[in-house]
DNA sequence: CATGAATGAGGCTTCATTCAT
DNA sequence: AATGAATGAAGCCTCATTCAT
């Protein structure tokens, strides 16, 4: 039982160096240019042992969202969890758990982004996508669920709380994307986390039934 | 000089020739799946041919955008020109255009903000780089003015206006992006012009000084 | 059209050119040894023209066996046509065109037989083998109506026509694939034409009714 | 020496298992095909295991025929010791122990006609590919001696004892391969042992000297 | 002996791009 | 200008084999 404990935290050990490396790789050049070689290499392993821990090279892409989709999730459900905080304090805990993950793993956030905005959404095993939608429709759900909190309590507009999910969800990785973006065409400063914050502040009021 | 002028006519008239077979395959597979080939054979040439139009297959799919963008420009100036509106009133005229660009061709929409949001950006040569960014910084910088006017008209939040135009522009193009990306996921219903007009309300609420 | 013609004359040239290296290589190291970079080589081609006229490495090996299947049923067709022919007459003129066959093409008959004897055919793409079968199929038809009609005049004993066709075209591929392979456990001479021989004349003399 | 003759057993067994093991799997897929970690799996042993027993992959194959044709010899000596049979009688005793290796293992018969029909021979190590050919001559030697017999009593035409070992072989194989080849072109019945069995019938016929 | 994770060479195939016609 | 056949570089992936445990 040590045995088949040491080697299962051994493989878990090899996958996460896959998952590094992948994650430097596919941030620096993107899905396309990335080949499985650098991945290898940068891994330090040969191009074989990949397929041993991912069974191709978009399932490999894909599982650095699931991982941060998974983490997206416990945080929601934390904020969720919290009954002590009513609808208002619970966008400002979500919009909180949302810097949080960006700063969990910048990189693979926008990754996910990528990923969730290209075709490479086409090519996936219907598995693997069906993964992603699971855990894509739990967060959306549980986001959607502070939006009706809060219509509930009447100091939120009365819209379908999953459309104001899927616009809060939008808007973070567009302001994401589009500042990755900005800066790929323009290696200037990062105004990510400052126009993140500025639309989240925007959102917020824009939902609200009253002043606040 | 006739000749010359008919010869240009033509060749901008096969120029167009490719971009509308071009869009047409780049939305139905995706920028990587889309072959010259497949793009000759849709517009019913050689693919030698798009050779002499285009310096390779990223211009091709970068001169979409640029066309898109183009568009919207002017639709952008309009809005900035008209003199009778106020911001709020501009603010509408943005959205509406904002609908329009996106109802001149979906797919063109589509296909640009994945280029905008991709990997593909860092394939495309400087100079075309340079353009999409010029044209791109112009679109922002129209709405940004709109912004600009409202705040000195004390109407708006004292935000910077090119940030929030930039939010504005995100907002956009992730609601777009998510709701076609969900498409993929589950071929369901197609909620993404309500969406959208949703999340314009809020942003128009959001940004406001005081409640209107 | 003459340069319809010539660009059709063209390709088919170079059609053979791919299908003599293929015929070379696959003669002297077998299917899975060769690799379409050692034919294109021999072809004096670049790997990627082989894919211009062969679909992938199985349909032109398997082309390969078309050609020669295509031969024969022509051959065969000649010989059942011939109305001047008794049963015993045309038996001896299936022979010769069996050893015509064989001399068009020695090294193609052994491939045939290989692929016609192997897992190869598990891997052919469905109409491919099925092009295969229904040349097959036809082969084994024409030889079994002489078969038939030896058993209508009486003359050879009463069996099955298709199983007695089905046993000529085993004890031909049998014992060429044997000799063959003898061939390779020891680089000794060559019996094949002469054990062919005395096989026809067994097999011959085993489905007579009466002696002759 | 007890510890050493279990273990000896013991090592033979492993070796039985690998080897019904291999012969289940290569029957299914063919050489190419199979891998040696789906004999592993068959074996519920690990990949490594198989070279403790076998060079390669290769010899592991061979070694299949090499069981059979061992067998075969054991019947075929059996046949021949069998002093009270008259030259008829063996070749009806040969058919009768043709039959009997054939359903001994139909799959290891199939696999070792495949075997001696392909390329795979020519990758077999100087030393396998000597032993089988030397099992392969004796047997060959043991059917060419009933010939013999036949000659020499003057009820068998008189062709060289060798040539017509040869040609039975190549039928018996002939048949097999055709019929198994017909099973995969088309999965229809199985027509083969009474196939077999007229093969035999007219080759025992059209080897005689009168009419019997 | 047994394991099974790791290796890494090598094959098939695709496709952007060129260039002779 | 247009063609489209040809190129050939490069990528993904497989799998026989090895070796440290």
């Amino acid at each position: 039982m040590g045995i088949q404990e040491r080697k299962e935290r051994e493989r878990e050990r090899r996958r996460q160096q896959i998952i590094v490396a992948a994650k430097r790789v596919f941030s620096e050049k993107g899905f396309t240019r990335t080949t499985m070689e650098d991945i290898a290499k940068e891994a330090e392993l040969s191009p074989g042992t990949l397929y041993l821990y991912f069974k191709n090279k978009d399932e490999l892409y894909a599982s650095l969202s699931l991982r941060i989709l998974q983490y997206l999730i416990i945080r929601l459900e934390h904020v969720n969890g919290n009954a002590s905080l009513d609808a208002n304090q619970k966008i400002d805990a979500l919009v909180d758990a949302m810097f949080d993950v960006y700063e969990f793993d910048p990189l693979v956030i926008i990754n996910m982004f990528h990923l969730q905005s290209s075709e490479t959404l086409k090519n996936l095993s219907p598995q693997l996508l069906a993964e992603i939608e699971a855990l894509s429709r739990k967060s959306l759900g549980l986001i959607a669920k502070i939006f009706e909190m809060g219509i509930e309590e009447g100091v939120f507009l009365d819209r379908h709380p999953f459309a104001m999910a899927d616009i809060f969800w939008a808007l973070f990785s567009g302001v994401i994307l589009w500042e990755s973006s900005k800066k790929i065409m323009d290696e200037k400063k990062d105004y990510l986390k400052q126009t993140l914050r500025v639309s989240f502040d925007i959102f917020k009021k824009g939902i609200q039934r009253e002043d606040y």
